[in-house]
DNA sequence: GAGCACTGC
């Protein structure tokens, strides 16, 4: 280990908080109880269940707690690390899972009050983390959340003046940077899970960086900051915040061996049902299993084939559980069950089971090693979905799975010398995304992006192509030089996208603001359709009686709006084929974003059946997503067009215009994705004069390729 | 006539 590091804690071979060593040596991972069952429960299930069981939590018995407490390796070397606390502004701590750190540090710096008068915050990337690491804290001060421990997520936010030790998203600690860039409430900032990289993050880096250097020459309040992770770039870290020390803590799991392919496997999902049936045959029936695969079809692909394969081979009884974000919560929760003694449990998961979700008892990890990842592209604007290879860092996250209760074991169907030659991080997602909402947040928060210090810098093309967008929405003045306009102060109100914000803004010109609150609300939120393969068909039928002849805008209003009128809403969803979970999330972000609209004094106006003023009042904000037909008596499906870019896209067959006869001459999209080809996704029929109406600048810009 | 990994405000 480098010896500019300092380390705390008990040694062995993995102290430098690297697992990377030997490709076929067991890691050390372990699983530390942090949590009671109860709240790994809630971890598992999501928020709905964690506010169930606060007051279980709270009245809990503290005395197992605090036994728990002192067998933390962090609470060993307690001493010592509040000694570094305290002598230094800036730090960065390296704690592999089970270290305690993310509960116990914030204690013990509140427990010296080194946090003064101020607030300890402490961010988390997942909204379910930051609020069952809250209720975890509490329980362990024997206090209640929203008291001295407090935390705040979107739509709650369970804090009081009496909140010293605040545990919130990265999200929202950037949203309170907008109205103070000083974060002046805060006198300790961690940023935990750093080694995530999400946008979040990595625009805090800078945002504490900045508010550190200006609060100490203006000899405001000092702000200690510090930065935890598991294993992480440790030097690109340390160079970004100058030279700061960094401190090793030990975790502790269970060990992990891994073993690796010999030979390079031509197609993984083959690789992993003969790996699993190898495995089925030689280890005892308890032992559940975990596979690593990409997304929703290749999971009913290979469940598919595992159950055909299983009718004819002797062994234990085999549960197959598929788990994937949009999968409905029914479902997801048969991966939690237990299964009969003797009968092996199959886990098919996406990278959720990576981070976001545990699975307790899983012994066995397959890892294909591939992932589907999504990036943008600057020139097109369109996203594009790839399967491709991880990460080493994501191999060892996903190797780890195995070790949280018991040693484990993981297989991964590709060779070592594959793996070595793999990158160390996965691409941040800073460098994979559109950037408007994120420079936009930067301008209102007084921030120069172009000087603004980031770990990884997005293309220079990337936030030029960004900068115009946000020029021509009206939210900044020039690209050269940008300051926020009155309108673009008021669009960075709103937690949602640019495009959005301005559609919202843009509503009572057209006398639509109810409408466009529903239709931006749902248009924020996840699909809320839920269309099984088995009953593809009905759920069409179904489906067929909110279609709107112009289009999917009006079509998902017509939704939501039935939705709104609906008395038993999870019924009346499970009947109409729709996702009560997304369509509950659109009803909230509505209320959220009405309040914000009152309070800029916006007038709350219908247009009724008009629903071309509802469309061109979309068209205000997403006007850079037209498309012109080129096929001029083509029917339907077969259609071409060309976007506003200049590529060429295809209506999606899921398009309620996709039959369309003749094809609309122009098209206004919410998304243009490229898989095989390039499909525009939720798209209605707009007049090509409209466009000259609603963004005369854009028009001109855009008319060569009309 | 195809299919959307995962978070978050």
């Amino acid at each position: 280990m480098d010896s500019k590091y300092c380390s705390i804690g008990l040694t062995n071979e993995t102290k430098n908080g690297f697992k990377r060593k030997k490709p076929t040596a067991s890691i050390c991972v372990k699983k530390v109880k942090l949590l009671s069952d109860s709240i790994s429960n809630c971890l598992q299930n999501g928020h709905e269940v964690s506010k169930n069981i606060e007051t279980h939590v709270v009245k809990k018995n503290s005395d197992d707690l605090q036994e728990a407490r002192r067998k933390l390796p962090v609470f060993m070397v307690r001493g010592r690390l509040l000694e570094e606390i305290r002598k230094n502004n800036t730090m960065i701590i390296i704690g592999e899972t089970g270290s305690g750190k993310t509960t116990q540090i914030p204690q013990m710096i509140h427990e010296q009050r080194l946090e003064g008068t101020g607030l300890i915050v402490v961010t988390q990337p997942r909204r379910v983390a930051a609020i069952t690491i809250a209720l975890r804290v509490a329980a362990e001060m024997n206090t209640e959340v929203g008291n001295i421990v407090g935390y705040s997520v979107r739509f709650e936010d369970v804090t009081s003046p009496r909140t010293k030790v605040k545990y919130l998203t990265d999200g929202m600690l950037l949203r309170e940077a907008i109205l103070d860039p000083l974060l002046s409430k805060y006198s300790v900032i961690i940023l935990d899970e750093a080694h995530e990289r999400t946008v979040s993050t990595d625009i805090l880096f800078g945002i504490v960086k900045l508010a550190q250097k200006e609060r100490n020459e203006k000899t405001i309040n000092p702000l200690k900051v510090i930065v935890m992770s598991a294993t992480m770039d440790v030097d690109t870290f340390r160079n970004y915040f100058d030279s700061c020390p960094v401190i090793y803590l030990e975790g502790r799991t269970h060990p992990v061996t891994i073993y690796h392919s010999k030979t390079k496997q031509e197609d993984y999902q083959y690789a992993a049902v003969c790996t699993i049936f190898q495995l089925h045959t030689t280890t005892p029936a308890d032992d559940d299993f975990l596979v690593f695969l990409t997304g929703q079809e290749e999971i009913e692909a290979v469940m598919y084939n595992i159950k055909q394969i299983a009718k004819e081979t002797t062994g234990p009884p085999i549960r197959v559980c598929p788990l994937y974000a949009g999968l409905p919560p029914a479902q997801q929760m048969q991966v939690w069950k237990e299964t009969p003694p003797g009968t092996r449990k199959i886990v098919l998961a996406t990278n959720i089971a990576e981070a976001s979700v545990t699975i307790p008892r899983i012994k066995c990890v397959i890892d294909t090693g591939v992932v589907k990842e999504r990036s943008w592209c600057s020139a097109t604007g369109a996203e594009r979905l790839v399967v491709r290879s991880g990460s080493q860092a994501a191999g060892w996250q996903r190797a780890g799975r195995a070790g949280r209760t018991a040693p484990g074991a993981a297989y991964r169907l590709y060779t070592a010398q594959q793996f070595n030659t793999r990158p160390l991080h996965p691409t941040p997602e800073i460098l994979r995304c559109p950037l408007a909402p994120t420079i936009l947040l930067l301008i209102a928060a007084g921030v120069e992006p172009s000087t603004f210090p980031l770990i990884d810098s997005p293309p220079r093309d990337s936030v030029t192509a960004s900068l115009t967008l946000l020029k021509e929405l009206g939210a900044i003045d020039s690209v050269e030089n940008p300051k926020l306009t009155v309108l673009g102060r008021k669009m960075s109100s709103f937690p949602i996208d640019p495009k959005y914000s301005k559609v919202l803004l843009s509503a009572p010109e057209y006398g639509c603001l109810e409408e466009a609150l529903s239709l931006v609300a749902v248009l924020s939120s996840e699909n809320i359709f839920y269309t099984p393969m088995h009953k593809r068909e009905e759920a069409l039928k179904v489906k067929r009686k909110f279609i709107s002849p112009t289009g999917d805008h009006i079509t998902l209003l017509n939704v939501f709006k039935a939705f709104c009128k609906a008395t038993l809403k999870k019924q009346w969803c499970k009947e109409n084929y729709l996702n009560h979970r997304n369509l509950t999330y659109a009803y909230e972000v509505r209320q959220q974003l009405l309040a914000i609209c009152q309070r800029l004094n916006l007038t709350l106006s219908s247009c009724g059946s008009a629903t071309d003023q509802l469309l061109k009042c979309l068209l205000s904000g997403l006007f850079s997503n037209c498309a012109w037909s080129r096929s001029a008596g083509v029917a339907g499906g077969g259609a071409r067009y060309v976007t506003g870019a200049g590529g060429a896209a295809s209506l999606h067959p899921a398009a309620a215009l996709h039959a369309a006869s003749p094809p609309p001459p122009a098209l206004l999209y919410t998304e243009l994705l490229h898989t095989r080809r390039t499909y525009m996704i939720t798209v209605s029929a707009i007049q090509p004069h409209w466009l000259q109406q609603v963004a005369p600048d854009y028009a001109r810009r855009c008319r060569a390729y009309r």
